[in-house]
RNA sequence: GGGCGCUUAGCUCAGUUGGCUAGAGCGCUUCCCUUACAAGGAAGAAGUCGGGGGUUCGAAUCCCUCAGCGCCCACCA
């Protein structure tokens, strides 16, 4: 073995060992219980950013440790066709050739995708082995599969014949750049600082006007009449007069409608139906005709007569003026207000009234309300409950057209000659008109809802497969918070629809990683840092296990360097400790599973015992999906005791040569160390598994079980007392191996008995067991019911000893002090549960004692 | 306008049914190149757990309140 860890070297070795040897395969455990995590699909345009570094982290420790533990388990890999997105890129290099997506057409365009797709594509998935995530490649699914567009069709077809997906003019949210609809999720809202304008219309029939307040004044180009609250005294006579909006002459109405807020601006409002979502709801009920001034792509239409052709926001400047020259403008006062942009390109949003496909979500929302609320489908952490309810009860239905070319197009087809809607998986021959003249819909569906089939569309539905009857319902979605609406509350709502069954009982949520400036990490902010860059530096096992050493329950993480840095030494502690064992251990000692010990001495049962608490500690965290303390609680089990005492301890029997027990119990510890890290470490493991058993493969290994047993009494009493010696040393300025002499009273013979050697190992003294504190200068080491004496004749400065013994002093009497307190209150005896009172008991016991010896120390110094 | 999260060592953060003598990594101080590892070892300094109030035998942990920071949702035109 290299006497330094390499990570470059080790991770170039083993990933498709792996795969050709079929580990990532459910198949490895044929008889395992099935266990199933379906990726959140990254989209093909995208490279590895550090949000999927932790969200596959998180899911390859799960995975791994689900299949050591013998589930037949699959994580099942896939990509998003993403639809905006995807299109985006593709018409950017397009134009970077001078060309647009119109100039190719649409076949020769979505062949040109097909082409990208085909060569930058892949980048996403040779980073996800990079990483060493261990999904079952043979399994991969891209949304825009023949199978998953099959899945797609049907869903669609269904649920139009069931009524839940129609087709309807409304007015939805438009990006004027993307020239598409978009979804209420899609919209991002940002407060800005715009102006409430307050115009005055003037009335038809005689003096004076109405009022209304706007903070879009462009749009009163499309006014087809205002509206006042009903219940409005002040508009009491007005209702059924008609005014005449100024600029372009119309008359218009004045009309009642509820949905007016009356302490809002001036009490009445402009009515633009074609451009407001309230106006066109007050429109409808009113009989208000709307009229579009604004076309796709934000420009004024021939409707808004001399501003035809403007772009929106000149139209706006140049009404505002054209009103202040008119007389009209009341006043123009500063107005914070929110307004939507596009979460694509960040182009605000226009409401545009259009005809589309919508989702009727209200029937579908009542089951996926209720798999949460009783439990069937819990968060972790369960806060995102309350707002997931939130957002599902105020749903409202979902755009899912598209006016763009990739993607899955949508199975509608309209008969030129009647007119009629014919929605089927094949393309009709005919209409039932007679005629065979028949236009396919131009549109394409929203990305999502293709990615809210994936549970189950991955797996073969809606053929009944073996692979759908074994991994559906998935056993755990792992995933980040933000993606819970676009996502989450899809496949819930889709799944139990369609499949009579929740697609998933656990739904694990984890924060944003955030950069060292503390704000989430993006490109756009150029905060960014590529995972695969840090991976360069430290190995991918190192970034591993710093995500997950950083991804407590749901908390954003921050990512620091360092902490990578920190972990890669880790990895470097690991390999020493086990090229360490390997300088003793014949490969092949050391069995893949079992080989404890039977009846083990006290140094092994000491290891043993802190092996099986921390596996029994690890095991619960994971089952609980809290992983920063699982790994804690592994990396400290492994540095501050495997490797800084029980390796020290088996280093006097390995050199005596009584060694048995210590290359048994140190190898079955290190390949138990070795298996729980393997989840967050899976190359250095696998690489060291190779050196310590060199049998299969750790990946495919099983889960550790050691036996539960009693650890030794007073390996605490043992520790303290080397730690004393030390510190005795240290605080003197002796030399490490600065001769001393101890002596130890152990009246009930538990320490010394068992380790004089090993006092000499670990602290470079002699113990001598004796009755009685000895006499003459010596310097007390308290450790429980062990009393420690360091003679200090000629090797210690007096006055240093009597400043550290009178720190000690102070210190234990302090706790005394604070821990008779708590005994002297009746009511705490009284009313704690007795073991945190016999716990306290025995704590005074223990400092009287120390204290006791202290003072009688101190004493002696003078 | 609603909802949520955060505030703990110099820095970045852990700390699930209240029992903590409050932890980790990095940084800092002292000593040590001891044949697994100097990417290391040993020892150490360092915190009124944001402020105030309350519940309790006991609060970093529960409740109220104030302050600062951050996020999400929202058709007040």
């Amino acid at each position: 073995m290299d006497p330094a860890y390499d990570p470059q070297k080790v991770e170039a070795r083993w990933y498709s060992r792996w795969e050709e040897a079929g580990v990532f395969r459910p198949e490895l455990n044929p008889d395992g219980e099935p266990f199933c995590i379906v990726i959140p699909p990254p989209n093909v345009t995208g490279s590895l950013h550090m949000g999927h570094a932790l969200d596959q982290t998180l899911q390859d420790v799960i995975i791994r440790r689900k299949r050591m533990q013998g589930y037949a388990a699959l994580w099942l890999p896939g990509t998003d066709h993403a639809g905006i997105a995807t299109q985006n890129v593709v018409e950017r290099e397009l134009a970077a050739e001078g060309l647009t997506r119109e100039d190719l057409g649409r076949e020769a365009f979505i062949e040109q995708v097909w082409r990208w797709k085909a060569t930058s594509g892949g980048r996403i998935t040779e980073q996800i082995r990079r990483m060493g995530f261990s999904t079952d490649w043979s399994r991969e699914r891209f949304t825009m599969d023949d199978g998953l567009s099959h899945a797609v069709r049907k869903v669609f077809v269904d649920l139009y014949h069931e009524g839940l997906i129609y087709r309807g003019n409304r007015i939805i949210n438009w990006c004027p750049r993307c020239r598409t609809a978009l979804s209420d999720i899609e919209v991002e809202h940002e407060t800005i600082e715009g102006r409430l304008v307050t115009i005055e219309y003037p009335f038809t029939d005689g003096d004076g006007g109405i009022r209304v307040a706007t903070t879009r004044p462009e749009t009163m180009l499309g006014d087809t009449g205002v509206a006042v609250h009903p219940g409005d005294e002040r508009f009491a006579g007005l209702v059924g007069r008609t005014v005449t909006v100024p600029l372009i002459n119309r008359v218009v109405p004045i009309v009642a409608d509820e949905a007016v807020d009356p302490e809002f601006g001036t009490g009445a409002v402009k009515v633009t139906p074609a451009h407001d979502p309230l106006d066109f709801d007050i429109a409808s009920r009113q009989g208000l005709e709307p009229i579009a001034v604004i076309d796709e792509v934000g420009v004024i239409t021939q409707a808004g007569g001399p501003y035809a052709g403007l772009d929106r926001f000149d139209a706006r400047r140049e009404v505002v003026a054209d009103l202040e020259r008119g007389g009209h403008l009341i006043s123009s006062e500063p107005h914070t207000h929110s307004v939507g942009h596009c979460s694509r390109c960040a182009t605000p949003i226009e409401p545009y009234l259009s005809l589309q496909w919508f989702v009727r979500v209200g029937p579908l929302v009542v089951p996926a309300i209720e798999a949460v609320r009783d439990g069937t489908i819990r968060f972790i952490p369960d806060r995102w409950e309350k707002s997931y309810f939130h957002w599902m009860e105020n749903l409202r239905d979902w755009t899912i057209s598209r006016q763009i070319w990739w993607g899955h197009r949508i199975p509608a087809w309209y008969c030129e000659a009647c007119g009629e809607v014919i929605v089927s998986m094949e393309e009709p021959t005919g209409c039932a008109c007679g005629s065979t003249t028949l236009r396919q819909d131009e549109d394409v569906l929203d990305t999502w809802f293709s990615s809210g089939l994936f549970p189950f569309s991955t797996l073969g539905w809606p053929e009944d497969t073996e692979d759908f009857r074994r991994f559906y319902p998935n056993s755990v979605l792992v995933t980040g918070f933000d993606i819970i609406y676009f996502w989450v509350a899809r496949m819930i709502k889709l799944g139990i629809h369609l499949t009579g069954e929740i697609p998933f009982p656990d739904v694990v949520l984890h924060g944003l990683v955030r950069a060292d400036d503390g704000r989430k990490m993006s490109k756009s902010l150029g905060n960014a840092i590529d995972p695969l860059d840090v991976v360069e530096r430290h190995g991918a096992d190192a970034l591993r296990l710093s995500l997950v050493q950083a991804a407590a329950q749901g908390q954003d993480v921050p990512f620091q360097e360092e902490w990578v840095d920190a972990a890669r030494r880790f990895g470097n502690k690991l390999w020493n400790a086990v090229r360490f064992a390997t300088e003793h251990l014949e490969v092949g000692e050391v069995p893949a599973v079992g080989g404890y010990p039977e009846d083990p001495g006290p140094e092994a049962r000491w290891i043993l015992a802190r092996l099986a608490h921390s596996v029994g500690r690890i095991d619960r965290m994971l089952d609980e999906y809290r992983f920063s303390e699982a790994y804690a609680t592994a990396y400290n089990f492994a540095w501050s005791e495997a490797f800084d005492w029980y390796i020290e301890l088996t280093k006097a029997p390995l050199r005596d040569g009584d060694a048995v027990e210590a290359r048994q119990t140190l190898g079955v510890v290190l390949r138990d160390i070795l298996k729980m890290f393997h989840p967050v470490m899976p190359y250095v493991t696998e690489q060291l598994w190779s050196h310590l058993v060199g049998d299969g493969f750790i990946a495919a290994a099983a889960w550790p079980a050691p036996p539960s047993l009693d650890p030794p009494p007073h390996f605490e009493a043992f520790q303290e007392l080397v730690a004393g010696v030390r510190r005795l040393r240290a605080e003197h300025a002796l030399a490490p191996r600065h001769p001393l002499e101890l002596s130890i009273v152990d009246p009930e013979g538990v320490v010394a008995d068992w380790w004089p050697r090993q006092f000499e190992a670990l602290a470079s003294v002699t113990p001598v067991i004796v009755n009685d504190a000895p006499a003459g200068e010596h310097a007390p080491i308290a450790a429980g019911p062990v009393h420690g004496y360091v003679s200090l004749a000629g090797v210690v400065d007096s006055e240093a000893e009597r400043s550290r013994i009178d720190k000690e002093i102070a210190e234990a009497r302090s706790n005394l002090d604070h821990a008779a307190g708590k005994l002297a209150n009746e009511e705490f005896v009284a009313k704690a549960p007795a073991a945190v009172v016999a716990k306290e008991r025995a704590r005074v016991e223990q400092l009287e004692d120390t204290l006791a010896e202290l003072d009688r120390r101190r004493a002696g110094l003078g």
